[in-house]
RNA sequence: GCGGGAGUAGCUCAGUUGGUAGAGCGUCAGCCUUCCAAGCUGAAUGUCGCCGGUUCGAACCCGGUCUCCCGCUCCA
């Protein structure tokens, strides 16, 4: 299938088996906004459990943490993201590019320092040996000319930012007649200032309230409870804390279905370690965490690491785990060494101390972190897209099923009596009430069986048990499988076991 | 935000030069059926994305708007 058409049916699959709604659907929607329906809220359930049991319930040095979307407004300023995600954007009205207009200025100051550069260099020439380069900088009328132009630039522009005085911008980029790259043109729109993170207010009354942001990562709420979480649990370096939850993000262009959608839910572990590790647990981490991956068998050659060229303001070294999405490789999880950027910036902000007494090293520091953070709604996006296969059976007709890893499917096992009558209802119900202590089990006893085996196909559902009337007789049941669509006769309890061996988070985890 | 494409039943789509909407699959009820969809009978479901305009009359023409897909742009 090409993958624009896979892509498409993903889409309406996932709509018409219940996986994925448009938000708010009845009032045309809201664009990047996506509810989860009744089989897809099971998927992203079991998918966030196998994560924190593969985080926190099988490592004894990594707990877990449930901080508020709402945080104390410096906390943003700390992080910095009130400076990273504001951008005032301009866009040229004949090339219809769009530029950020701080850094237009920035270009043209940049283009003033290569002037400046080449009089440097003819002046060396002229003058050979008897070149002093710090005073001919100084003294040279042309290149102080440029400098102190430069200079003024750079700081009005500082200025007009500041104080958010967007229309000083647009005057500028107009005096310096920047053009644009592209189209040469000076035809510019306004300069209009982005916010990506989402604003809203604490208090009812609007002279009271104070401006707060849904936290666009959460990250933040597990730096901010480093301490809490260190004193209360004795927790020793090395220790992680890991975390799973909302954030917002008023992206401009959102796109592609639940992969980049304005409210997500984050899977995130912050690991505290000494300074002068990183190196190590940045390694470390990377392999383990693509083991986690391949655990799920959505094939190994759908994976790869991306190393980050260009590091961010917190980090020392990055990577994302991509994914062979239907539209391409994309970014999954990242594996961020953000070093004690985010510590250190509280405790300048709060002033209060975020270190760790070291009892090996006695000293106090502050810790480095390593940080593993992935989308749910992506990994969401990977399992079922991946899952989704149509098939041609070997009579030429064709069957659609969602092979999701059994032990992240919505429904483990569907119980269905072969036929409506002589009581095999009452067995197979019987059956259900028994299972549905230990695992999600569905019934359906409407139309052929047959059609019941695809019809649990398109759910994902790996097992059914099926009722018949030697059941009657000796209490065998028929187990079919939903892969390989073979059957096999056994007792209950030993369908019950099987089942219970293939959706087990060991038999998954173990080993990887 | 710009450009291109699209929006008709739960899903996929048809709908003639404008004359009050259809198919296939699915769903529901019943019948028939002893293990892999597409057997029989019957039924439900649409303000034709939304608002406005032109017209005697609009799913169709025009304007606006919302949403989705693709390409730019953006994504510390």
């Amino acid at each position: 299938m090409a993958d624009q058409d896979l892509f498409k049916k993903v889409l309406s699959h996932a709509k018409e088996y219940g996986f994925v709604f448009p938000s708010s659907e009845i009032y045309d929607g809201l664009s990047a906004v996506y509810d989860y329906g009744q089989q897809g809220v099971s998927l992203k359930k079991n998918l966030r459990e196998y994560w924190w049991k593969a985080m926190v319930q099988l490592n004894e040095n990594i707990v877990g943490l449930d901080a508020a979307i709402l945080m104390h407004p410096t906390t943003w300023k700390a992080s910095g993201h009130v400076d990273a995600f504001n951008d005032p954007l301009i866009d040229n009205k004949d090339s219809k590019k769009r530029y950020r207009a701080d850094v237009l200025v920035e270009d043209y100051v940049g283009k003033l320092d290569t002037k400046i550069e080449k009089e440097v260099k003819k002046a060396a020439k002229r003058f050979g040996d008897a070149f002093d380069k710090a005073q001919f900088l100084s003294t040279n009328p042309r290149v102080v000319g440029y400098k102190e132009k430069g200079d003024a630039i750079l700081k009005r522009l500082g200025k007009s930012l500041e104080n958010e005085d967007l229309v000083d911008v647009k005057s500028l980029i107009e005096e310096l007649e920047i053009v644009c790259p592209l189209s040469g043109s000076k035809n510019w729109t306004e300069v209009k200032q982005f916010n990506l993170m989402f604003g809203t207010k604490l208090g009812a009354s609007a002279e009271s309230a104070t401006e707060l942001y849904l936290r666009p990562e959460t990250a933040q709420g597990i730096f901010v409870n480093f301490l809490n979480v260190q004193k209360t649990g004795r927790m020793k370096l090395p220790f992680g804390i890991a975390q799973t939850g909302k954030a917002f993000r008023n992206e401009i262009v959102a796109r592609q279905f639940i992969f980049r959608m304005r409210e997500f839910e984050q899977m995130e572990m912050q690991y505290f370690i000494p300074p002068g590790t990183q190196k190590e647990w940045y390694a470390h981490w990377k392999e383990t965490r693509l083991k986690w991956h391949l655990s799920l068998g959505l094939g190994a050659d759908n994976y790869r690491f991306h190393d980050h060229e260009k590091l961010a303001h917190y980090a020392d070294a990055a990577c994302d785990i991509e994914f062979r999405f239907p539209f391409g490789f994309k970014e999954l999880e990242g594996i961020h060494s953000r070093t004690d950027f985010d510590l250190s910036s509280h405790e300048e902000f709060s002033g209060k101390k975020l270190k760790y007494f070291d009892p090996e090293r006695q000293e106090n520091y502050v810790p480095y972190v390593l940080e593993t953070s992935i989308g749910l709604d992506r990994l969401f996006l990977a399992v079922f897209s991946n899952a989704l296969q149509e098939e041609t059976l070997e009579d030429g007709s064709s069957r659609t099923v969602l092979r999701l890893p059994a032990v992240v499917a919505p429904t483990k096992v569907a119980v269905l009596p072969l036929v409506k009558k002589d009581g095999l209802p009452a067995i197979a119900k019987d059956i259900v009430n028994g299972l549905k202590w230990d695992m999600a089990v569905a019934y359906d006893e409407k139309d052929a069986v047959g059609r019941r085996y695809r019809r649990q196909d398109a759910l994902g559902t790996p097992f059914c048990i099926t009722v018949d009337h030697q059941t009657l007789e000796d209490q065998t049941v028929t187990l079919r499988y939903r892969d390989s669509m073979a059957q096999e006769r056994l007792s209950i309890a030993d369908a019950k076991a099987k089942i219970s061996e293939a959706v087990a988070f060991e038999s998954w985890l173990k080993g990887s």
